[in-house]
DNA sequence: CACTTGACCTGTCCGC
DNA sequence: TGCGGACAGGTCAAGT
């Protein structure tokens, strides 16, 4: 669920809420959600203190006291939410908030704090994990070793990511934005917004983009990516920031579940394809697909 | 190899 | 209302 703005939203909620705090004890009802030995978890996870939150990719790490990290991956419907001392509900407005009294049917993990505040981890399908591992050991992690660029780092050049993208000429564009070694972070909902605003078509081939296609698609990823940032993320179901609270980008995308409605540019109507086992929406009109000349 | 499918899970929605 | 099936924002393993 949660992808890159997402996960950078609960990163910065979480570095605001928990840095500096001591973990007391920690409970799990799910095996799957926490598969670590009890022995690490009971030395270095207790009376630890959270130094620092980060993110790389769609991976949030809480860094600890012990020189262990929390590596945690919300997958589908994850959320990792903060509640105060005897604060069973969200302060938040009541409207905004999907998260009732917690822990709930979905906790799967429950890490309190010695000041008596808590951090749940909520998640409906299982999905998502966390895992306790040594600091110095998170680079070598086999899920963030093979990692691509962060969209959003400066050195994240148009040449770059159309460098990156070439390592599978092949494949269909939509494809090569989801795959987590090319750049890391994207997800379902921001691959197709960003395909929407360069007007290229999902199913495109890699090697038919032109350099004009790729650099206005760089550009249009970081630019959506961005907004999703400042619009609080992306709430299509299940995701709530730090504090139980939903997002509002799913209010302004222009073609994420909104098939059947108009394109917001050129008033055709919004399909819905699968491309790589994933629903995907786009204006057939306004994404034309580039079909490449047979040469005989 | 590169690409597709199934598995991991629960919940919701849609058609009958 | 009830029931079956499809589908949901992610990733990995296995199969073709």
């Amino acid at each position: 669920m949660p992808e890159l703005p997402e996960v950078e939203i609960i990163r910065l909620g979480l570095s605001k809420l928990i840095i500096g705090k001591t973990i007391k004890n920690v409970s799990y009802d799910w095996d799957k959600s926490f598969p670590n030995e009890q022995g690490l978890v009971k030395a270095s996870l207790m009376s630890a203190k959270v130094s620092a939150v980060k993110r790389r990719g769609k991976v949030l790490i809480i860094d600890l006291s012990t020189k262990h990290s929390l590596v945690i991956h919300l997958k589908m419907t994850g959320q990792l939410v903060f509640r105060g001392k005897l604060e069973h509900f969200g302060a938040g407005h009541p409207s905004n908030s999907l998260v009732g009294k917690l822990p709930d049917k979905s906790t799967r993990v429950t890490i309190n704090f010695t000041d008596g505040s808590n951090l749940y981890f909520n998640d409906q399908r299982k999905f998502g994990w966390m895992r306790l591992v040594k600091s110095s050991d998170i680079t070598s992690i086999e899920l963030i070793k093979t990692f691509g660029p962060e969209p959003l780092e400066a050195g994240f050049s148009w040449q770059s990511f159309r460098d990156r993208l070439k390592l599978r000429p092949n494949a269909a564009i939509k494809t090569g934005l989801l795959d987590q070694k090319i750049i890391a972070g994207v997800g379902n909902i921001y691959a197709d917004e960003s395909l929407w605003a360069a007007k290229i078509h999902p199913l495109t081939q890699i090697n038919m983009l032109s350099n004009e296609n790729l650099e206005l698609l760089h550009k249009s990823l970081i630019d959506v990516l961005r907004l999703a940032i400042k619009s609080g993320g992306s709430t299509d179901r299940n995701y709530v920031n730090a504090k139980g609270q939903r997002g509002s980008y799913i209010k302004i995308a222009k073609v994420f579940r909104r098939e059947g409605l108009t394109c917001p540019r050129c008033g055709h109507e919004i399909k819905k394809i699968r491309v790589a086992g994933r629903g995907t929406h786009l204006c057939t009109y306004c994404q034309r697909l580039k079909i490449a000349k047979i040469s005989k």
